[in-house]
DNA sequence: AACTATTTATAAGA
DNA sequence: TTCTTATAAATAGTT
């Protein structure tokens, strides 16, 4: 009991942490770190905050306020929801090879509109996340948040379009039968 | 030189900062302490993190690594990239009303390729980017990596769907109850 | 932007 | 996992 009885220092090397204990430790603490600066600037400034982390392991977690959905569409929009995000918007569009995106599109229409995979509703997930703090929004909710980002997206889109182009034209099914898969390539695919 | 040469102590109140001045400055500092904090977090637990914060005036901010868009995709595929997340995203889709969001997406697609909005090209908005650190992403380029996500999103519903369903078809009823055959995920949940 | 008193975060240990 | 504590790091108020 004499003396010093936590003998320890810290060094804070920025290295990757080798020990694969120590590591998920350190990522649950920084973790915990992380999420209440976001809090407290939440609370300080009254900003909006969206934060999205994989563990060492690869398993989700996030952050948000008011909502990864609220983040997301003020995203969007950005300051200027009129034109600049359309332009944009519009512009990668096209680079994306309209065709193709259109194509796959209608496909897994069809399929999921045929009916396949069955799970719980939207309304039962929603309901099922309730009891923890706004902050710990289970990440299972992101699927479902993109899927209503991708209508509100459609229909911003669409909104600013309107008035502009009103020719229909499904356009010639561009020859790709083979995509880059993505998995570990996020970014391979755009150019 | 004598005595103390900064008498200043500081209070932390969590509460809204109300001089609009003091306000930005601390988001400000506050901003940098959390993209510092999640850059410490990528090194050391080699963890992918995204973080998306809004001014109070509502100027938009991103943090990303490896990239918003590779935070997204692995959000989206979580754990699982086989079935659950899938599951969710087909639910959903369905709850969406497909047959709306498809015939908005035609309608979108078609007003698109007919020529608009004529911005920067992608590459030229990839090129402007670059000189900041890696955790700097301009947030211009989000509704971009949105679209590069939302391809995403389609390819891997697609691939998950694959094999299952090939019916094409509208307004196809369903007379499946279950399907639940496919939840073989042991490792679903580590906590 | 820089400085520094102070508060806050956190690496180790228990 | 939660708590403790020594120490490193973040930052509010100021220059």
């Amino acid at each position: 009991m004499a003396g010093r009885r936590t003998p320890r220092r810290r060094r804070v090397e920025m290295k990757q942490v080798e020990n694969e204990e120590d590591k998920l430790i350190t990522f649950s603490k920084r973790r915990s770190g992380i999420y209440k600066k976001a809090s407290e600037l939440v609370t300080l400034c009254g900003s909006e905050v969206g934060v999205a982390i994989f563990s060492p392991s690869g398993k989700p977690y996030s952050f948000a306020h008011p909502s990864i959905d609220s983040i997301a569409t003020r995203f969007r929009n950005r300051n200027h929801p009129q034109n600049v995000g359309a332009n944009n918007l519009v512009e990668s569009y096209r680079r994306l090879r309209i065709d193709e995106l259109n194509q796959q599109h209608d496909e897994l229409v069809d399929q999921i509109n045929d009916d396949k995979a069955r799970g719980k509703t939207l309304k039962q997930m929603t309901e099922e996340r309730d009891g923890e703090g706004w902050w710990e929004a289970p990440i299972e909710e992101l699927s479902l948040e993109e899927l209503k980002q991708m209508k509100a997206r459609m229909m911003e889109l669409r909104r600013n379009l309107q008035g502009s182009i009103t020719i229909r034209n499904q356009g010639a099914p561009s020859s790709e039968g083979e995509t880059s898969n993505q998995r570990n390539n996020p970014s391979a695919t755009i150019a």
